[in-house]
DNA sequence: GCTGCTTTGTGAACGTGTGCACGAGTGCCT
DNA sequence: AGGCACTCGTGCACACGTTCACAAAGCAGC
């Protein structure tokens, strides 16, 4: 009995874990579970259930007291949230290593991004085909954008192309961007750029085996270069 | 004047940035520059340049006030409290489109992480030599992690695969875990895990673009089954 | 040496995220 | 119909992270 739902801004941390629990409850679905509680949902998910409940609160009230939630509804207003009632279509820029394995991961497609194109600057990677996708010429890129209405591109360059292939997704019309290169991307304000470096994760799980390995150990023979 | 430094704790937010600052000092260290600023450096990591400071002020005091951070220094102290005074290798468990590309992705040799292994369960992939590594048999996995010293792993495995990957990892004696598959691994306590996940990276991109575009408008229809 | 300019290091205020605890609603069983 | 067991939704307190603002400290020029 409220059509015109008040806009409430949900927190990202929330929207980060939207997608885990879409996921998990996709597949809870396919297994025939119709209904799920809380406590189950966090169990799956590895967090707390007073957060999924949280979490599921500024989607609205859609669960049953003394029963759960309802798995294929929520499915559904979950997916209406994060704008995934119809494909988003992305451009990957750059045809190399990551960017082949990018466009060759059946994952995308089937969880609502299919790959619209896929560019290189490099003319000896132009129309190659990778798992049925043909590598185009970065300056085709406004033209894909515009006519598969494109708004999130992919950039899977090395570092040193990586601004550059940033600039190129904005000038085409691109808004979102998702950046594998180990660079920090100046984009206009009104861009989103989210960025995954796996160097930095890596070196993340190193700071906490040198933290279990005992950690100071190795602090001897510190040269400060100009020590009074 | 602190031989004995206490082992303070670093927040993890700090932690996710050091590789940020390391990466961006090297560059510079590189290009000549002895001194850099935390504006300098705040601009260049894209944040803020109190959080620079407070960042680095957990390792210490290393700046020099009215001149700033000599960069050959600090690059040291982030290096040794990131546990990258040695190098870390890794060894990957999924010879798929991914793996293969993480094998050949040059950047984890270089930035300390050198691939040690990939092994596969399938028998046709194993024997197969991607980019100077030889795919070997996933039983061979505890002899490699063994013999090279291996205690970072990484999941490059379907989901379906993902839980047995972990566990033979684990088992194997790995410590800390890269997972790459869209699964929440359950794992012992001690077990560093991170997750890597470019389909939520993606439906979070989504969430913004759908809100960009006015976001309610497709809420008619929403047919709640049991609707009383 | 003193003055003025620069930049660090950090206390304090603020904002965001987490988790507990419990009232409130729902279904089931007798 | 009433009681009971269950689970959601949320107020509240606490922890964590960010940002401001400023004293302390160093350098350069005179």
């Amino acid at each position: 009995m409220a059509p015109e739902r008040a806009r409430r801004r949900i927190p990202d941390a929330t929207v980060a874990r939207l997608p885990v629990y879409l996921r998990i409850l996709t597949e809870q679905g396919d297994e025939g579970v119709d209904n799920i509680s809380s406590e189950r949902l966090a169990e799956l998910g590895g967090v707390n259930a007073a957060k999924v409940r949280k979490d599921l609160s500024y989607l609205g009230s859609y669960g049953t007291r003394g029963v759960g939630y309802e798995v294929a509804y929520l499915v559904y207003q979950i997916r209406r949230e994060l704008g995934l009632t119809h494909d988003w279509p992305v451009v990957i820029v750059g045809a190399g290593n990551l960017g082949q394995a990018l466009a060759g991961y059946g994952g995308f497609g089937e969880r609502g991004f299919p790959v619209a194109g896929i560019v290189d600057i490099d003319d000896r990677k132009v129309g190659s085909v990778l798992s049925g996708v043909r590598v185009r010429h970065i300056d085709e890129l406004p033209q894909i954008v515009q006519t598969k209405r494109v708004s999130i591109g992919v950039v899977a360059t090395p570092a040193s192309a990586a601004q550059d292939a940033a600039d190129r997704l904005v000038r085409a019309g691109v808004t979102s961007i998702l950046n594998f290169a180990p660079v920090v991307l100046a984009v206009p304000r009104a861009i989103e750029v989210r960025k995954v470096d796996l160097a930095v994760e890596l070196q993340i799980l190193s700071y906490h085996e040198q933290r279990r390995a005992g950690g100071a150990i190795h602090a001897v023979g510190a040269t400060r270069p100009a020590s009074a």
